[in-house]
Parts: C-alpha cells; structure tokens; sequence
DNA sequence: GCCAACGTTGGC
DNA sequence: GCCAACGTTGGC
C-alpha cells in the first residue's frame, strides 16, 4: 500500500468535477518518469491526494484511491486531443493512465504555503526547488502528518 | 506576465 | 553522446 500525489489544475479538472464523476481516468500524463511510477508502482487501493496547481488556491485538496491499475491513455492516439502524442502506438503505447476514484474533500486546503511551513516536511519531494512532477510519492509519515493539519 | 528549472528534440 | 534551442510546468 503505497500513497501518492498527483497534481491538477482545477480549472481543467478539480476535486469538485471527481466528486461529481466520482471515477476518472487520468489522462494526459506526458512526462517518462510520472509515467512509469503509474505503470509500475501505483495499485489499486493505494490512496493519493488531489493537489491543485496553478490556481489562486494552491494545496491539497483531497482524498482519492486508486481504483484501476496502469492501462494505456487513449487520449493519446485521438489527434484532437490536448495531448495527442503521433509518436505513440495503438499497438505499442507509449503513455499510461490510470482510474482515480473519489474519495473526500477535505475540510479545508492545505496549502502549498502552509506545508512549506512545517520543518518536518521540507524533506517531501513536493517541496523540492524546480520539482515539476505531476505524480509523486509521499510517505506514510508525511501522508499522517499532513493529514493531521487537516 | 515573468522566469527558474526542468525535460525533450535534433543536429553534429 | 554532447549540448543548444526550445517547450512546458508552476509558483509568484
């Protein structure tokens, strides 16, 4: 059992539009290294916070579980798509997603800003300078103690 | 809108 | 395999 972070930006897609879905694949993942984290590390009932970026609000915003393994991204062969990707192979993919389920909001976010803020977590990779992944693990300790902010 | 920090591409 | 140019991410 392993728990993650994967990051959104909620005017594309937020904790509110999975709460309505209540499952969604997620797409659009085009970064090697998020990639094979989903295809080889991520299990169904490992547990992930929702992560808003780019917004006015930045921070954690909730709980999902991941509720279906690694299978490949269609998006990826639909030339209309955002991320469509020539270069990967109906008969070979190249990119992988997986299905995140709702699980709750939380009470309230947890910002970026405020995480910064705690010592004892200056160590998450979420943290780190110029750090620019979209999935990421987070320890059980972190995952705990982050929780407890709540 | 700016810009630092990456990741990717492609010529050599 | 190197590295410059370019594109993207994401906080501010």
């Amino acid at each position: 059992m392993q728990y993650w972070l994967m990051k959104s930006e909620p005017s594309e897609y937020g904790i509110d539009h999975l709460k309505k879905d209540k499952i969604e694949h997620w797409d659009g993942v085009r970064n090697y290294q998020a990639r094979n984290m989903m295809r080889d590390q991520m299990k169904k009932g490992d547990l992930a916070f929702m992560y808003h970026s780019n917004c006015d609000d930045i921070g954690i915003v909730g709980v999902m579980t991941i509720h279906r393994e690694g299978y490949p991204d269609h998006t990826a062969f639909d030339k209309k798509d955002k991320h469509y990707d020539p270069k990967s192979d109906p008969d070979n993919p190249r990119w992988i997603m997986v299905d995140v389920k709702y699980k709750r909001k939380l009470k309230r976010t947890i910002t970026l800003q405020e995480l910064k803020n705690h010592k004892s977590l200056q160590d998450m990779q979420l943290l780190r300078k110029g750090n620019r992944l979209s999935i990421m693990p987070v320890t059980k300790k972190d995952w705990d103690f982050i929780l407890s902010l709540e």
